[in-house]
DNA sequence: TAGATTATTCTACAATCATGGAACTTTCGA
DNA sequence: TCGAAAGTTCCATGATTGTAGAATAATCTA
């Protein structure tokens, strides 16, 4: 992978709020005494979102807790499709959102 | 650590040309095969940079091969301080500097 | 079908950022 | 001691970014 793509992902990473909004999705909430965002996002209607056990479950809704409009998360979602962080797939009027296990790796390989 | 320390981390390595000069110190000079950057970037003057061995040893005029002026490397290298992701020392007219391996690993932790 | 809900896209704007030049400071070496 | 070399700081500028509002599209549900 090019350099540029390293930073491109970590660009997609530097905003608080986005970096917020990939936790939700990589966090697992059906653990979320492991979770790094504090208990204001542990429990979320009923968003559940896991990277382990194949469940890997999200949706955009999660980010109603958060102080931004829509058209601002929707900018941050696509930010992080386009960097490979996470990918959705549309399901009725929402998404189902995943982490990209390849580019999590691909991060820690790159800091070894 | 807080939320916003990754992201401050993740920010100063979103630009391309910080990367390449994070890189430059993050990587093993002395085993220039392995590095991330290509060929242009291995032998450059006297720089050595590792950071196994304790050797840890890098200078800014490293930087002198990228088409970027000196206040702007200047500017790089106090964000990356900033972040904490290298530590510089004064030393003559230049620096030593090393990659803050407690850093790297808070990254990785964080991406468990 | 009609209204409500959800997300996208377009546009705009304030804030931040990457960069370089000029002036200055510190250190080295002849 | 004086000039050269290296780095910092201040300032300016063009580019990018994070954000929201309005208009639009798609989907759900009563």
């Amino acid at each position: 992978m090019e350099l540029s793509n390293y930073a491109r992902i970590f660009k997609a990473l530097s905003s608080e709020q986005r970096l917020k909004i990939f936790m939700m999705i990589y966090d697992n909430c059906c653990a979320p005494e492991e979770s790094k965002l504090g208990s204001e996002f542990r429990f979320v209607n009923d968003a559940c979102c896991s990277i382990k056990g194949g469940i890997e479950k999200a949706f955009t809704k999660i980010c109603d807790c958060m102080s931004l409009s829509r058209s601002t998360i929707s900018h941050h979602f696509k930010e992080l499709q386009n960097a490979g962080l996470i990918t959705c797939e549309r399901e009725g009027q929402t998404y189902r959102c995943s982490v990209n296990e390849a580019t999590i790796n691909a991060i820690k390989n790159f800091l070894k």
